[in-house]
DNA sequence: ACGATTCGCGCG
DNA sequence: AAAGCGCGCGAATCGT
């Protein structure tokens, strides 16, 4: 069963039931918040299977106002990242979504980018009463309670809202796939990850300022005034000014670094890290550090934590699906990039801890199943992956190993890696077949397409054009030369899309088992309301163990219940009572076998985890 | 003066 | 151009 729920104005909901192919059961009703939580709650209590599927335009414009109410849903289908997968997927492209004319869902994306704005309001949730607000007059006429008082379906006399047309087409392209239940699958990951970032933003990813503050004191210094460096890192700039000679020279100028450095005598093109560790000279080291320390100032330092944690939580803008191959972006504050530096600030509240768990070798098993390479997979049972290939006497050393496997995966044809790369073919022939074949189908501009149906974008106009150009009789060696180096780097992207797209699936999918499982525990009750009120009472406990809710929010389950607060393309962070760490584990641990069977059913690949139990994120690893 | 682009580097 | 994929972000720099 399926709810269609949309926001209207005032905080008021209208729910509306439809059946498994979509049809309306009962005509739409308005709810108040009140007696929409009571609407849920009573539904989420249902046995699993009778649970219903909230379908809503977009999870993240709706959700985050039912979390702050203190109302958590089971599953959803978010029709906005389900519209853009059923678009594009080549498993979708003769239905009739597809071959319609670009509409409002296809702009959805890019409006929702615009319009959430949450960076300074943190919580606080505008009700979106600007669309679908035609259809609400019409549904508003039907009064609430009074079920039954209009003709049900799609022939109901009141217009069938945008959403519910676009829920059924939907539903209809899916039906029409060759094989319905992989994008089932992947739409149903994809509505999992949009809850799962939602709650991970609500509850925040627990940090301690003071801890931060002091890894930053102890590598740049005390705090300085806005726009004067921190004392270690001013002493820095005066060294690498002595030592290139130039008592101006600003070292976060790259113009200028670039100058100092070639009147010194280094032969460098850049003013790159990597370019200058290789160079001897006594500026190097100093400039290294400077570079090291200016930039966790820059993105992570004071200024970022006081924009971005909040009440010791970190909360960061998760965009599920804001990548091309279905990883999820961020935005603002950063949160895929948090430097290993500062991990030490993400500690747990007394009494709890954090499961930190990472998918060993994440890419190369996807790549291995993906292609049914049994050598492969054999490689990775039950150990390191690229010991396992080392162990079959295909490299010599686990960096070989690694550095052939990712050159593979992304297309590198020289050095050590293109060197390497002969070898694997010859051991491991089915998963390179695979990649190569997935480039050279990016190379001729088609479309390559993941585990569970997401297709890559095709190329834009101007790729074709210049492709075109290269086959003029007009056409110049340059013409040539740029059209085949663009059919390459296409080539690169679609060989790795494959990889890249089918571990993000794996990844939801692993996420969503954990997130269920998390929900299914029994309720913690005792010891959790104890270890509670035991850090009430303790003065130096009360700050972080009992986190009283905000002011207007409702307290959440994730003030008291295992729950998820990180996510990284194949590592998730657990946050949960210490009591229950040990369970937390063996979750995350049978999750992954379920997301492997999800993905590959019977083909034997291990998705090996490495599970951590700590008190701070930098423990882990 | 200000938006767009580039550089450089953090993460997987 | 590091050696190949995918990102976000801040500061410097470019362009108008």
């Amino acid at each position: 069963m399926y709810v269609l729920v949309r926001q209207a104005g005032g905080g008021d909901l209208v729910v509306e039931p439809r059946d498994e192919a979509g049809a309306s059961l009962q005509p739409p009703r308005r709810l108040s918040l009140d007696e929409f939580r009571t609407f849920v709650a009573a539904r989420e209590s249902w046995a699993l299977e009778g649970r219903p599927r909230w379908v809503w335009d977009d999870t993240g414009h709706t959700y985050p106002l039912l979390l702050s109410a203190g109302i958590r849903v089971e599953r959803c289908h978010d029709l906005r990242l389900c519209h853009v997968i059923l678009k594009n997927s080549a498993l979708t492209q003769l239905s009739e979504l597809a071959l319609a004319a670009p509409d409002r869902w296809d702009a959805a994306s890019a409006v929702t980018a615009d319009q959430i704005e949450l960076r300074a309001t943190l919580f606080e949730f505008d009700v979106d009463d600007d669309h679908g607000g035609d259809d609400l007059a019409d549904h508003a006429a039907d009064g609430t309670g009074d079920s039954g008082a209009t003709e049900p379906g799609p022939d109901s006399r009141a217009p069938e809202s945008t959403s519910g047309r676009e829920f059924r087409r939907q539903l209809d392209a899916v039906a029409s796939a060759a094989e319905p239940g992989r994008l089932r699958l992947l739409l149903a990951a994809e509505s999992a990850g949009a809850l799962v970032a939602a709650e991970m933003r609500f509850a925040g990813l627990p940090w301690r300022t003071d801890v931060h503050n002091h890894l930053l004191t102890r590598e740049l210094g005390p705090r300085a005034l806005p726009g004067v460096r921190p004392d270690r890192l001013e002493l820095l700039a005066q060294r690498i000014r002595l030592e290139l000679d130039d008592d101006a020279l600003n070292p976060d100028s790259p113009q200028e670094l670039f100058k100092a450095l070639q009147r010194a005598g280094l032969a460098v093109t850049s003013t790159r890290g990597w370019e200058l560790k290789k160079l001897e000279h006594p500026v190097i080291e100093p400039l290294l550090q400077y570079k090291k320390l200016s930039r966790l100032l820059s993105a992570n330092g004071w200024t970022w934590m006081e924009s971005w944690v909040v009440n010791g939580r970190f909360h960061p803008d998760y965009v599920p699906g804001g990548v091309v191959t279905g990883r999820w972006a961020t935005r603002g504050g950063g949160a895929l990039q948090l430097p290993r530096q500062i991990r030490g600030a993400v500690v747990a509240d007394d009494g709890w801890k954090l499961v930190v768990a990472d998918a060993a070798q994440l890419e190369p098993r996807i790549l291995a199943a993906l292609a049914q390479d049994e050598r492969m997979a054999t490689a990775g049972r039950g150990t390191d992956l690229y010991a396992g290939i080392v162990a079959s006497g295909v490299v010599e050393t686990r960096d070989h190993a690694k550095v052939a496997m990712l050159g593979a995966m992304y297309g590198a044809t020289t050095g050590e890696s293109g060197r390497l790369l002969p070898r694997l073919a010859r051991a491991y022939p089915r998963a390179i077949a695979l990649t190569e074949l997935a480039a050279r189908a990016g190379e001729r501009g088609e479309v390559v397409t993941t585990r569970l149906g997401r297709s890559s974008p095709v190329p834009g106009q101007g790729w074709h054009e210049v492709q075109a150009q290269a086959y003029d009789l007009a056409a110049t060696a340059t013409d040539e030369r740029r059209a085949r180096s663009q059919a390459r780097d296409w080539g690169r992207f679609t060989r790795n899309f494959i990889v890249q797209g089918s571990a993000a699936e794996w990844a939801l999918c692993w996420m969503a088992e954990i997130r269920r499982e998390l929900a299914a525990l029994p309720a913690s009750g005792a010891g959790a309301t104890s270890a509670l009120r035991r850090a009430d009472a303790g003065p130096g406990l009360a700050a972080s163990a009992a986190r009283p809710a905000a002011p207007g929010r409702a307290r959440a389950p994730f003030d008291y219940a295992p729950h998820l607060v990180f996510f990284l393309h194949d590592e998730v962070i657990v946050h949960t009572l210490a009591a229950q760490a040990e369970v937390v584990a063996k979750i995350i641990v049978t999750a992954a076998e379920t997301a492997g069977r999800l993905l590959f059913g019977d083909f034997p690949v291990d998705f090996m985890l490495t599970v951590a139990t700590v008190d701070n994120y930098a423990q882990a690893k």
